[in-house]
RNA sequence: GGGCGGUUAGCUCAGUUGGUAGAGCGUCACGUUUACACCGUGAAUGCCGGGGGUUCGAGUCCCUCACCGCCCACCA
């Protein structure tokens, strides 16, 4: 017996280990031939919680995947979590802090990293029994981690990484490079562009007077000085030369001669560029080439030093700077402001340069100004443009066949205009910088030893400088040294310690000492190795060779570059293929107001407490329907609740099965049915299967909800069980028993195909009806019956119950009534299906009985469908006048439709023009137009 | 500055080759029916953002304007 209710929270966990200990998600459950289908998830951070973008992702590749091992299809669904380099190493620093501890610089990398280990361990487990909750069935005895098991470099997916980025920088595709990075002051680490956010700020543009060399400042005199305008002024410290325009006729004759940088004393060289833009400003600007990318460039176009004022920190470092002092001569000045701005971070720095040249009558203006400043997507500060050596690869070259392979359809893209938005990027790629000063990842296999300097072998802490030995493993790199020194290496730990080996050993020179690059690499390094690392590459394994390239990628848009790009990059270049067919790009889940779900407003919807309160089934039917929505999806909880009403209504149909015993009938085939509504019912049954099956398999998840949701409601319970009650509460016999083998047939093609959207729902309802084996690994329903004359004869059954309700309705005629119906100018066609019908149109429609008359009686309400006029002699119940009324609207309808239509067949463009079959359209809709209105009129007419 | 979306019922959104405007929610009225009140029956509501064009015919194609949103780049 079932249950009133469906009690989700009972059922999912006993349903989900029921299938776990099938095995059902296993690579390859239940195949029964055609090809692999293989979908690799994009991995959640190992220690975050499930949100509901998430939720969104997994269950739309939980739908694809599930449909297709129904299919028979072996299908490989593979899991794993990211180690997600800065995320996580904030997360546990942040620990550290509210308990108290030392900092990780205190208790050093080893320490550090085995409370990092600790704490993935501790709370690693949540988010996949997240997505278990969710019921997502993916393999997970193939469950990876970006880092392996223990992070060791034996470990294969740490081997993955190494491995591809020996090979690249092998190929001069991964290279060293001194530049300008985005640089994280708050993180102390360089970050990629992508991870740099420009954050519209209320800021100032300050504009300042640079005396000219050789002239006395005069505030009055304006060619004893030239004016810059900065929003920065502290990096004007940093200043090595001031830029104008070749054509600006205002600055030609100051080209070539020298500026002298207030505080400081430097002489700037005054250049000609065309990065200085007349327009704007004064037209001359401050060339800050440790401090600006355009300053950079133009730096080293005009030869001008490189001034770097900061730390790692982004504090003022003055005192002892070389770079700084080059050049200067010591000064008053010199001396004050260097005591005045050492040691201050950048703000308080930027408001004592500000008020010093003010002090000075250097300020000749200040300005608001809107203007956008970076920020680091993680620690929310100002980035600064930093000079470092930093490890990049070569993203040009290798984007150039992952552009041609989605151009060449290789890869698809859906919805395909996403395509436009991945070759824009990837046509205007940067390299790539993956070197980050943190610890927790993949640390970059690249050491650092002696080299030779001078004639003999100098140690140099700037590891740029080094000899390096990039390697598969340390004795690889050992190896390596050794040949190269021709002496016993070792490897130390840092370069601290190499640099006291290097001292204790030098001047023996009898052992060498070599250190491993202490940064690692960027998260998405790994994870751009995702779709062949998780299949065991290296290795020639036999998932690779099946698996790889993998079907279907399901991922929101905000990270096409961040990982769709890079893992086409990286898949063509070490698989040769494509790492995937399709890239289903879906929108990204907002609140019911359009906004962001942040913690910060507080907005956040819980999919586990939406999965708490009104199922799985509910809240996987409600993403997959709203999965259709271009960029953004607004989420409510009300929209749940709707869908669990809809997973209710479903638990009421196999209900009625139940309490009219319509029990599976093994061999059923519709085809052999002899009543209309059964051969109709499996006609409709037919017709959904094809519509959610070409649904899905167009990724359009809100066209087989929608489809599934139409048919199960407004066709099955609305009309189909509501018509079989007559003959299901009638006498036994052939009649009562093929219609609850038909039930029973609907019921179990029905719950199949809801099965990839709601599969706790539907196992639950197929094991209760006693199904075979588990429907997870049952077959996909492909019902192929067709009878279009029994769906013509039920809708003209359908039509006829809603027009005598709808009248009912309108003219107040209580419900409880019991009304006889007359019926004249009925064919003979449509006289013999009231005989069929009769039980149901009585009961439907609360008729006490039916009969034919040759013309409705005086005063009687009429109702027109098809050929026939139906009456219920009411006279004394209805209200005449609004009878009239409801007669004539229709007749005003009809007439103006059968105007329209008329115009058009009349247009002799359109009869020229149209298509035949839409010129018969017309026509027929003019005839059944015109005969409603004979009809009508009749009627109005005979009302009298 | 470059690119991409959006503007359809009170709300949130569908609308796939151009051929009678749809759904869910909400609203209103009525509830007879032993699967279901997490329900049933019925009803109301649309210059499909504005303008122009192509076409026999445009929510759908083209141009243009307005507003909203996102992404990329840049801003001395």
């Amino acid at each position: 017996m079932l249950e009133k209710n469906y009690d989700a929270a009972a059922v999912e966990p006993r349903i989900y280990a029921a299938w776990e200990s099938a095995g059902a998600f296993k690579a390859g459950a239940g195949a029964r031939g055609g090809a692999p289908y293989c979908v690799v998830i994009p991995p959640p951070n190992v220690t975050g919680s499930l949100h509901l973008g998430h939720a969104l992702d997994n269950t739309l590749q939980d739908i694809l995947v599930r449909y297709r091992r129904m299919l028979g299809r072996d299908v490989l669904w593979q899991p794993g979590t990211d180690h997600a380099g800065i995320a996580t190493q904030m997360v546990v620093e942040r620990q550290m802090m509210e308990r108290q501890e030392p900092n990780r610089r205190d208790i050093g990398r080893e320490k550090f990293l085995e409370k990092v280990w600790a704490w993935k361990g501790e709370s690693g487990g949540q988010i996949i029994n997240q997505l278990k909750r969710l019921g997502a069935s993916a393999d997970w005895s193939r469950e990876r981690f970006t880092m392996g098991e223990r992070g060791k470099a034996d470990d294969q997916m740490v081997r993955v990484v190494t491995k591809v980025f020996v090979e690249l920088y092998r190929e001069g595709l991964i290279y060293k490079d001194k530049r300008l990075v985005n640089w994280d002051p708050k993180l102390q680490t360089a970050i990629s562009d992508l991870e740099v956010e420009q954050v519209e700020t209320k800021g100032k543009l300050w504009h300042f007077r640079y005396p000219i060399e050789g002239r006395t400042f005069d505030p009055e005199d304006r060619s004893t000085f030239i004016v810059v305008a900065t929003t920065r002024p502290e990096t004007m410290l940093g200043d090595t030369g001031i830029a104008v325009n070749p054509e600006d006729e205002r600055y030609k004759d100051l080209v070539g001669k020298f500026a002298i940088l207030p505080l400081v004393g430097r002489r700037l060289r005054i250049v000609a560029d065309d990065y200085a833009d007349p327009e704007t400003g004064s037209g001359a600007v401050k060339i800050t080439p440790a401090h600006d990318f355009n300053d950079f460039e133009v730096g080293k176009r005009a030869g001008l030093p490189t001034v770097n004022i900061f730390d790692r920190e982004a504090n003022v470092v003055l005192a002892g700077n070389a770079d700084f002092l080059s050049g200067v001569p010591a000064s008053e000045e010199l001396t004050a402001s260097t005591a005045a701005l050492d040691r201050q971070d950048r703000f308080t720095a930027r408001k004592r340069v500000v008020e010093m040249l003010e002090a000075r009558g250097l300020v000749e203006k200040i300005e608001d100004h809107l203007h956008t400043v970076p920020h680091g997507d993680r620690s929310n500060v100002p980035i600064e443009p930093y000079l470092t050596d930093q490890w990049y690869v070569d993203a040009k070259t290798l984007a150039a066949p992952a552009i041609n392979a989605v151009r060449e359809g290789k890869t698809s893209f859906v919805p395909k205009n996403w395509e436009t938005t991945y070759f824009n990027w990837m046509e205007n790629i940067q390299p790539w910088c993956v070197s980050r000063q943190l610890w927790w990842g993949h640390q970059i296999p690249a050491w650092y030893g002696p080299k030779k300097w001078q004639g003999k072998l100098s140690f140099f802490s700037n590891s740029a400088e080094a000899e390096s030995f990039v390697a598969l493993s340390e004795a690889e790199a050992i190896a390596a040294a050794e040949k190269k020194y021709g002496t016993k290496v070792v490897a130390v730990r840092d370069s601290r310690d190499a640099l006291l080996h290097f001292v204790e050993h030098g001047k023996a020179n009898d052992e060498i000492a070599i250190y491993r690059d202490e940064d690692v690499l960027d998260t998405w390094f790994s994870s751009a190795l995702w779709p062949f690392s998780t299949l065991g590459w290296p290795e020639e394994t036999p998932e690779l060779a099946r698996y790889y390239p993998t079907s279907t990628l399901v991922t929101g848009f905000d990270i096409i570059f961040f990982w769709v790009a890079r893992m086409m990059m990286m898949g063509l270049h070490f698989m040769k293929e494509v790492p995937f067919r399709d890239v289903y790009i879906h929108a990204l889940i907002l609140d019911e107001k359009g906004q962001k779900m942040s913690k910060s407003k507080g907005n956040v919807i819980d999919p586990l407490s939406l999965i708490n309160t009104y199922g799985a089934d509910a809240l996987r039917f409600t993403l997959a329907s709203l999965a259709g929505q271009g960029r953004n999806i607004r989420m409510s909880a009300q929209r749940v609740e709707g869908n669990r009403n809809f997973v209710t209504k479903i638990w009421n149909a196999a209900k009625f099965a139940e309490h009219y015993d319509c029990r599976r009938v093994a061999g059923f085939d519709p085809a052999g049915a002899k009543e209309t509504l059964n051969r109709w019912i499996a006609t409709e049954t037919t017709r959904a299967a094809a519509a959610t099956t070409a649904a899905l398999e167009a990724y359009r998840f809100n066209d087989a909800s929608a489809a599934l949701y139409r048919f199960v409601w407004n066709l099955l319970c609305d009309w189909y069980l509501e018509l079989a009650k007559p003959v299901l509460n009638g006498e036994d016999g052939p009649a009562k028993d093929e219609t609850r083998a038909t039930v029973a047939w609907v019921l179990d093609r029905t719950l199949a195909l809801l099965h990839p959207v709601m599969p706790f729902l539907t196992e639950t309802l197929w094991q209760e009806r006693g199904g075979a084996g588990l429907l997870i690994l049952a077959e996909w329903p492909a019902p192929q019956f067709e009878d279009v004359a029994a769906a013509d004869e039920i809708n003209w059954l359908i039509e006829l119950i809603a027009a005598i309700r709808s009248v009912r309705s309108e003219m107040n005629v209580p419900a409880a009534a019991m009304v006889p119906l007359a019926v004249s100018g009925a064919a003979p066609a449509t006289a013999a299906r009231l005989e069929r019908h009769d039980a149901v149109i009585r009961r439907l429609a609360r008729i006490e009985a039916i009969a034919a008359a040759d013309r409705p009686e005086k005063g009687s309400v009429q109702i027109v469908v098809g050929e026939a006029t139906y009456a219920f002699p009411l006279a004394g119940i209805i209200d005449f006048a609004a009878e009239r009324a409801r007669l004539q609207r229709q007749l005003d309808k009809t007439a103006k439709d059968i105007a329209g239509i008329g115009a058009k067949l009349n247009n002799a463009q359109f009869m020229a023009k149209a298509p035949e079959e839409v010129v018969e359209e017309q026509r027929e809709r003019l005839t059944e137009a015109s005969a409603l209105k004979a009809r009508t009129e009749a009627a109005l007419a005979w009302l009298g």
